[in-house]
DNA sequence: TATGAATGAGACTTCATTCAT
DNA sequence: TATGAATGAAGTCTCATTCAT
């Protein structure tokens, strides 16, 4: 159920991937740049310097290239992630820590995330949902270390509140990138980092809240 | 700069509108099901009720179509904000009910924001700038209730914190919307709202900060 | 159950008669020339005088024109052959000159024939029930005419001979075409129709038969 | 004049003879089921037991392939025929014998025949003739025999005749397969045989004419 | 102002054939 | 001799846009 498989007609493993490597680069590249309905086919098989009968050597449909794309952004921005979040441990500081590690990775990847947004649901019914649940995936990652946290004594969540803190800080991620027209006028990202935990940490009301102790 | 000009050949500007009217009616109700890209501009008229011929009177390309639907939507979920706005004390509790009031009303459109979200991107350089505008002007106007809160004493926050709390419940409002297959699966609606508004306000370390006093 | 139907995307039922009549006109001298297979699109479009996205709003698909033309080439043979039947008085004599007039019908439409014989078979699974019930029920009015002699007693054929008695006649109509690399080196058409009654209507053996009796 | 030349990269003739043979047979499975159009020289490659490109050192070009299946298909029904008619006697009793045994030829290999007709004229100009040539080969097998029956007073017919005799019955023995959607429906195959031969042999106006005498 | 037939560029995809290994 | 990856011409079909009526 992890991975939806999309046929080849050539055999050999070690060429299909080199091959779709050079397409999924060729890919972004233009996805980036003018989204997957205006890119064609042609165009990426250039783009990934093959002639358009070979691409099709390596794919069905048009649509399985998008898939390929996705899956290979979702894979690349885990494995960073879990990476660090192995070395996570469980503590406020550390948590912390992770958060802005994932944030600047996302907005190293801004692109590869707008694409992924924008074009994921131009995957059919068929694709979408190996899509989907990469991301709960992906976090599900952050919800294990706020667990930890939890169980720590570090914090005090239920686990609905666990989770909607993971989504949050999942979507503050993407965020960066998705709403660049905004915010990447007013903040830097260490500004942008700073702020956003400062609110996922303490909200608005913590002065007002804390009464006599300021902080920070 | 606020209204980009959608070149009609017909003259009669209250049959334009009319017409735009239906024209967009009809292109949201396809959009939401299959996307822009997927709809073609047959459907569209047919949907509205007239012949490709006559939505041509209308609308110089399809892009166009894409532009007036976006302005339509940003319009009325504006229109529907402002209003409530409008009635806001500038203190904490009233703020408060107006983020529920919005993130509900978000929830109802959370089709048509996923339109938004999903084909803005679609729109040409030349059109987007007036969007983002909308959409920046939307979360002007929780800033400044926001900034009503600060004058009034009831939060503590300075300009950049403002517009990022802004911009953090504005896409959480949004989020019900285009994170639905995690999140509707969990929460219900005024959970949602109920748990959000706690992390938006108190952060995750509120208890362990109240407990004691003092922290970090 | 009589006729399938094509679609067309244009609605004037004149003009999808005028404009498929084109088009049949156009596919049949293609398909004479090089086959259904060897035959694109765009050849058909040209040929029928317009172009291929005028060709694509009256059929769906490519296999729709071959449906159409072999439909219409059933229809034309059909009426001609009814018109000849109508006036037929189930005497051997008048039925003898049916099958002559058959045969020199299909000989006009030989190259037809051969279209509808070599090509039919790559009509769909759908198609295919239609076409084959128009043939029957060709073959059924001779076999109607056959029948009006057994009535008269000019002939005594049971039910199953007489259906045999027209399949065999039928397609010895075709056989002038489908055979002429063979056939028409050695006869005349005329010679062809002569041989053929006989041999239909005394088979070989006659003479050896007649032995004593004359006949005829 | 007699075989077309089919060139082979290949040297070793006892090679080429094997793989060929497998091709053949491969090529006559597919082409059955979908016609050889529909069929791409990979899928023959595949069912022939080895690659794509072995397949092309056996051949020049696709159209080859359906050449030698075609010559291959007659060569068969050839061998079969001619070892039958060898036994032949000459008497109108053993000519019938070798006519349904012919048809019941036929009837065994009616999908063969099916391919044959339906897919020959897709042969080239160049090589149809050898096609055509064989076929009128074994007309003349039949023509022979008939010839033998003249000879020997069982019949009395003349050279024109006979020929027309044999192609008649020829076509008959196929016609039991490319018309089976309406023939087998109606009859059994041994019924078909015996009604048939009466037809052949009386034709349909013999117990009306001999009026007096039994026959057969 | 409304219509809808006509257009043709251009998209995706297939597949016979080649050729380096 | 065998392989199968690479190629690109060519095919089918779609659809935004125009324009005569």
């Amino acid at each position: 159920m992890d991975r939806r498989e999309v046929q080849a007609s050539v055999k050999d493993e070690r060429l299909v991937e080199k091959r779709r490597d050079q397409m999924i680069k060729g890919a972004i590249t233009l996805f980036k740049q003018k989204g997957f309905h205006r890119t064609t086919t042609r165009e990426i098989a250039r783009a990934a310097g093959f002639s358009i009968g070979t691409l099709y050597e390596y794919i069905r449909k048009k649509e399985d290239i998008l898939y390929l794309v996705v899956d290979r952004m979702y894979d690349q921005i885990r494995e960073r992630l879990q990476e660090d979040l192995a070395t996570n441990l469980g503590t406020v500081e550390s948590l912390k820590l992770s958060i802005a590690y994932y944030f600047r990775e996302m907005a190293e990847m801004q692109e590869e995330v707008l694409v992924m947004y924008q074009e994921a649901k131009s995957l059919s019914k068929d694709a979408l949902p190996y899509v989907l649940n990469k991301e709960i995936q992906m976090v599900g990652l952050f919800e294990n270390v706020i667990e930890n946290c939890v169980r720590n004594g570090e914090l005090d969540l239920d686990e609905k509140q666990i989770k909607l803190f993971a989504h949050n800080l999942f979507v503050e991620g993407q965020m960066w990138g998705f709403r660049r027209w905004a915010l990447q006028k007013v903040y830097t990202l260490e500004e942008y980092i700073d702020l956003q935990l400062e609110l996922l940490f303490y909200g608005v009301q913590r002065k007002v809240n804390q009464g006599t102790g300021g902080e920070r």
